[in-house]
DNA sequence: GTAGTTGCAAAGGGTTTGCAGAGGG
DNA sequence: CCCTCTGCAAACCCTTTGCAACTAC
């Protein structure tokens, strides 16, 4: 199950640059296997870290062009998590989520109920707005560092 | 009453800077009031020029350091409209408030709504969180980008 | 007076772009 | 074969920093 659904992200992509003329490389596949299969938020330089292991030749500006490629496609998503940084999450085979984001370690998880997306779907309705994207990051202490932060 | 609140935000402003040693100066109270009589959602630049507008001999840097005082200092927050700038709003006499962003024209409103952030609580609670802080932003279409979607 | 502050310009970090050569379709 | 893609390095943009002169306290 789990490599079909990478084969068919991958003909997403494909279907993707055809339709625009553009064309699939060695470096492309690569960076789209790398991004996929990994979980999490990436920013660019961990992604170009993760494909310089596996393929050395692969330019930084070439893992930048594919990022602004799988957005185009739909495949990532750029996501702040207030950490300077740009980072990515891929989307496909993901369930829409929100962030729940340690302010003293860093660490986010992904969440999501559906309660509040019913609520925000009739608070944009509500000012006359068609909803089509969100984004809720919570920021907070973690289980563990709320521990540490007691002593 | 715009005034007196206008005064204890500078009065604010003056005290958290006293605290730490800093001191008050002409280029921070005039970037202080231009920033706290401007609703909405500023950039640098635009900051910039509007205190030039006011004093020409201000310089960017003197923006950024107090952009980055007031972020201290709790009257600031800074929030990622999607359009690619660092933007920046301020909190004082402002109720805590979320956002709705047309992403056609990039018209951003304030929004709240009480119930979802009584269940962001909740959300965080389940995982074990300690909630500070939150960021909702919702895209869509406004009113009048709907209509002219239409024809 | 003595720190903190300023404007300037240069440095910095992350991202984009111009280009000549490589290579998909 | 044509047109896109690539890696490289330079350019770029926004933001921060080093510095000598200035100024709040």
């Amino acid at each position: 199950m789990k490599t079909a659904g990478a084969k068919s992200e991958r003909r997403i992509f494909e279907e993707h640059i055809a339709e625009r003329g553009f064309r699939m490389t060695r470096q492309r596949a690569l960076i789209l296997d790398i991004f996929l299969k990994k979980e999490g938020h990436l920013s660019p330089e961990e992604l170009y870290d993760l494909v310089k292991a596996k393929d050395p030749t692969v330019g930084r500006a070439t893992v930048y062009r594919m990022l602004r490629l799988m957005r185009e496609a739909d495949l990532a998503r750029k996501v702040d998590l207030g950490d300077g940084l740009s980072r990515y999450e891929h989307k496909y085979g993901h369930a829409h989520h929100d962030h729940l984001i340690c302010l003293r370690c860093g660490k986010a998880i992904e969440v999501v109920d559906e309660e509040i997306e019913a609520l925000q779907e009739k608070l944009a309705r509500k000012h006359g707005y068609k909803l089509t994207a969100h984004e809720m990051d919570l920021f907070g202490l973690c289980p563990s560092c709320k521990k540490k932060e007691r002593k």
